[in-house]
DNA sequence: CTGGCCTGGCTTTTT
DNA sequence: GCCAGGCCAG
């Protein structure tokens, strides 16, 4: 560490010299140069609108570290949003710089870089913790099903009038606006969680709405928006239920060796506060520490980056307050606005102010929407390089199925123009000066749609289907989320982890194998009588058994039926599930392959038989194939992931057992692998086919876009109360939240913008409701067509878009194809029934096909 | 205990 | 228009 520290930002400067060498051999502007260049030990803030370049910065920051500041990559570590930023990043570094600095350096988000830590470090923390390294993983859904549990045990609710959801909303909110939740009670959990909610952030009234409908159902008020967490008694009952579940949730996941995603960063953070030991030995490991969206993140994640920035070479973040737009889960502007110049004295702000992604239209209608905010924003000067042209459309439509039918019509057209120039290669932009909307050479990947929720994307999808368009939709959870995916995951969960408690019980009776709700209960029972520290002990390790002279080999693996209370049927249907978990979890501990264990888990299990049974059986043992291609294939994927590898101390050789937690912390925490699967992955492959399956129009939410960029975008549903959202509608800081996140979905566009709106829309499967275009919209138009010449394109929604053969055919949502009456009838279930092996094969590799390239099922020849 | 059929509640946004 | 949970017959 040399004597620099006190330096300015113009005394940091580099001679002129070596600015200009650095900006030529490396594409940067001096602004750029500047950041990138900045002499450690540094700690650097880059402020600065959308496509001014702060990832491209963040990258040739890490280049330079390695290429001329002699950083090993091993002691580089990049926090981005996304898995798949994450994976993009490694990508181009991977371009530039080859493929074992790209390994090398750690990259990930918060939470798998925090499970990382703990899966090395856990136990020095265990009096407070007690978890030990195998833990699982909580997502959502496992999070809410123990909420539900404690709502109905201790709460005496009953499955349906319980509201999980809100609860463990709320539980997360505390949790995130804390630095650390570990040891906290529930009074002080619950005042930081309304604090946060207070300040801002997302409405709160989820909660209180809950008990009010509780407590009167009959009245169905829909209209209610007034929010009764103000009100005292709204919080006394929230903070009664609150009390219980609070220290019950924390127990049962301490119980479960699990940690919800919130607790990873808790857990991190009182890692780093209460072990010296490993809080220097990781800030050594990372001397270069580079953050990107530093806007959006919370509490417990700037808590982790300040405790190992303290002694950083390099602490680098980059964001864009404009941009914020995840505060409805706890992330803090403050952070980036404010904190980070309190905590860290020295540091320097740089900011960008040129755009270099889109078009000067795009960037007139983003700032005509960023100034749509009620407070506000410090937006910076900021101007675009690419002169504009008529690049901004808004496209009106009956409804939205018009609308999908619309955009991919248009899409279709836009593709098959690009080629049209391409093959005729002209030879050469006449000279139009900077402007470059010619949309030669454009894929299907530099094309996205966008939407506000999740439920758009059917419609959407649909279209696309239907006019024979490859498309991917991004971070969609469906395949993780089906029935036959999370049986297989949580039998693995529980071979990794005998005390997972929620995975254990949607195991013990799938496939059925009579052990029914009430033997469950009495198992309960039995486990507490005999204090036994998990169902999964009593089961699989005779935790039942006083004495702990397990060695034995005679001794049996449950006591007698009466010990257990339960009568000697159900001990035989118990004794023969313990002992096929305990084969596998064998078979878990001795092979590394996660594909392997699964497939000793479907034979064991006799899961095809199970899957069989049901009519969508192809479909279904299709899936069971694909899961276990995808555990397979996983083992090499999981090597290059090591935190711990590459630091030359420890070469641990991988257990099969921290192989298998490995993969299952994958699929917890980055079940949006799918998506990159689709994506760049696979760009510079040889591979002729395979780089045309990665080449698809890419479907997502306006969040997901976050850092990401197209030639054109599409933005669905710009509807008032949809975009922006009716229930962000409670204080400015919710509205200007909406805002923002318009402006990111604005700012993705480099050539061609498309704002759609259908008059009418369906909600559920009811009557069309009739909507109005969004403000958003009124002002982009307000202001682009107040320029003169109108940018604005009207373009007429063909007739033609609708689907013609209306009647004749259905969507099959399953399959994601287009089915004809005719031949669905004929078909029969789809079943089989007379299918040779080999038909039924061919039929299942289609569907999957259908859905990845587009294309109608039935047509895909082999 | 199991499975099939029926009902109501649901839709912001995500690691 | 989907899914989880409830209800009921075997
Ligand atoms: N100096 C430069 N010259 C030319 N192009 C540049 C330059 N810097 C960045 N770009 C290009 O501008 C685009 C936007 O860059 P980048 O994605 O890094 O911006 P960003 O600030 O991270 O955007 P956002 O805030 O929207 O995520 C990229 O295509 C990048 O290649």
């Amino acid at each position: 560490m040399n004597n620099g520290w006190a330096q300015t930002a113009s005394e940091a400067i580099p001679d002129p010299q070596t600015l200009l060498n650095y900006r030529c051999a490396s594409n940067l502007s001096t602004q750029q140069a500047n950041a990138v260049l900045s002499p450690n030990p540094s700690f650097v803030r880059v402020l600065a609108g959308p496509g001014s370049g702060k990832t491209h910065v963040l990258v040739s920051r890490v280049q330079h570290l390695i290429e001329d500041e002699n950083v090993s990559p091993e002691n580089i570590l990049c926090i981005t949003f996304t898995n798949k930023a994450a994976k993009e990043l490694r990508n181009r570094l991977e371009r530039t710089m080859g493929a074992d600095v790209s390994r090398a350096i750690t990259a990930g988000t918060f939470h798998a870089v925090a499970a990382r830590i703990l899966r090395k470090h856990v136990e020095k923390v265990h009096e407070a913790l007690e978890r030990t390294a195998d833990f699982t993983i909580y997502d959502s859904d496992d999070s809410k099903a123990v909420v539900r549990d404690i709502l109905v045990e201790k709460l005496g609710q009953t499955k349906k009038s319980a509201a999980p959801l809100p609860m463990k909303n709320f539980i997360s909110s505390a949790k995130s606006s804390m630095k650390t939740s570990v040891n906290v009670n529930a009074r002080t959990a619950m005042d930081s969680a309304l604090r946060m909610k207070a300040r801002g952030g997302s409405s709160n009234s989820d909660v209180d709405d809950d008990d009010r409908r509780r407590k009167s159902s009959s009245s169905s008020s829909s209209s209610s928006s007034s929010s009764l967490s103000s009100s005292s008694a709204g919080i006394a009952l929230l903070r009664e239920q609150f009390d219980i579940v609070w220290s019950e949730y924390e127990q049962k996941l301490r119980e479960a060796n699990s940690f919800d995603f919130d607790d990873l960063l808790s857990a991190v953070v009182y890692l780093f506060e209460n072990r010296r030991d490993a809080k220097r030995y990781l800030q050594n490991r990372w001397s270069h520490v580079l953050v990107d969206e530093f806007q959006d993140t919370s509490l417990a994640q700037y808590e982790m980056i300040r405790h190992l920035g303290e002694k950083a070479e390099t602490l680098f973040v980059v964001g864009d307050a404009d941009q914020a737009i995840y505060g409805w889960r706890g992330a803090e502007v403050a952070n980036i606005r404010s904190r980070f110049d309190d905590d860290f004295r020295n540091a320097q702000t740089f900011r960008l102010t040129t755009n270099y992604r889109s078009t000067a239209t795009i960037v007139s209608a983003a700032r005509a929407v960023i100034q749509q905010s009620e407070i506000p924003s410090a937006l910076m000067s900021w101007d675009a390089i690419k002169e504009g042209g008529q690049d901004v459309a808004v496209v009106e439509a009956g409804d939205e199925r018009e609308e999908g039918a619309f955009i991919a019509t248009q899409v279709k057209q836009m593709l098959k123009d690009a080629e049209k120039k391409t093959n005729s290669s002209s030879t050469g932009g006449s000279s139009n000066g900077n402007r470059d909307d010619s949309l030669e050479g454009l894929r299907k990947k530099d094309i996205a749609v966008l939407y506000r929720t999740n439920t758009q994307a059917r419609a959407l999808e649909e279209a696309f289907v239907r006019a024979g368009v490859p498309h991917v939709v991004v971070g969609d959870q469906s395949f993780y989320g089906r029935k036959e995916i999370k049986d297989l995951i949580a039998y693995l969960r529980v071979a990794s982890n005998s005390s997972d408690g929620v995975s254990l019980r949607r195991v013990i009776n799938t496939p059925t194998r009579g052990i029914g709700e009430k033997t469950v209960e009495k198992l309960e029972e039995w486990v507490s009588r005999c204090e036994a520290p998990s169902l999964g002990a009593a089961l699989f390790d005779r935790a039942w058994a006083k004495n702990s002279d397990s060695d034995d080999p005679d001794h049996e693996i449950l006591p007698s039926a009466k010990d257990m209370g339960i009568t000697a049927r159900a001990r035989n249907s118990v004794l023969a599930f313990a002992k096929t978990l305990i084969e596998i979890r064998k078979t878990a501990d001795t092979v590394s392959n996660p594909g392997e264990v699964l497939k000793k888990v479907v034979a064991m299990t006799d899961y095809e038989n199970h899957v069989k049974d049901k009519d969508d059986a192809n479909e279904r043992w299709g899936h069971v194939a694909e899961l276990i291609q995808l555990a397979t294939d996983a083992e090499e994927n999981l090597a290059e992931n090591d935190i711990e590898g590459g630091g030359g101390t420890n070469t641990t050789s991988k257990s099969p057992k921290t192989t298998l937690a490995a993969f299952l912390e994958g699929v917890s925490l980055l079940s949006s692998s799918e998506a990159t699967h689709g994506n760049e992955m696979f760009d510079d492959e040889e591979d002729e086919s395979r780089k045309e399956r990665a080449d698809a129009v890419k479907l997502m939410t306006l969040h997901a876009s976050k850092g990401a960029e197209f030639d054109v975008v599409f933005i669905a549903g710009c509807e008032d109360g949809l975009t922006p959202s009716a229930r962000a509608n409670e204080s400015a800081e919710e509205r200007d939240e909406e805002v923002r996140l318009f402006y990111v979905g604005v700012t993705r566009a480099k050539k061609k913008l498309y704002l759609c709106h259908a008059s009418t829309r369906r909600r559920f499967g009811s009557k069309p409701e009739v909507r109005t275009r969004s403000p958003f919209v009124d002002a982009i138009a307000d202001a682009l067509g107040q320029s003169g010449n109108s940018n604005i394109l009207k373009p007429k929604v063909p007739k033609s878009a609708k689907p013609a053969r209306k009647n004749t055919s259905t969507f099959d949502w399953k399959k994601r194809i287009v089915v004809d009456a005719e031949e669905s009838a004929s078909g029969g279930g789809a079943g089989g029934h007379g299918d040779d092996e080999k038909a039924r094969r061919l039929r299942r590799a289609r569907q999957s096909v259908a859905k990845a390239t587009g294309i109608d099922a039935n047509s895909i020849e082999f």
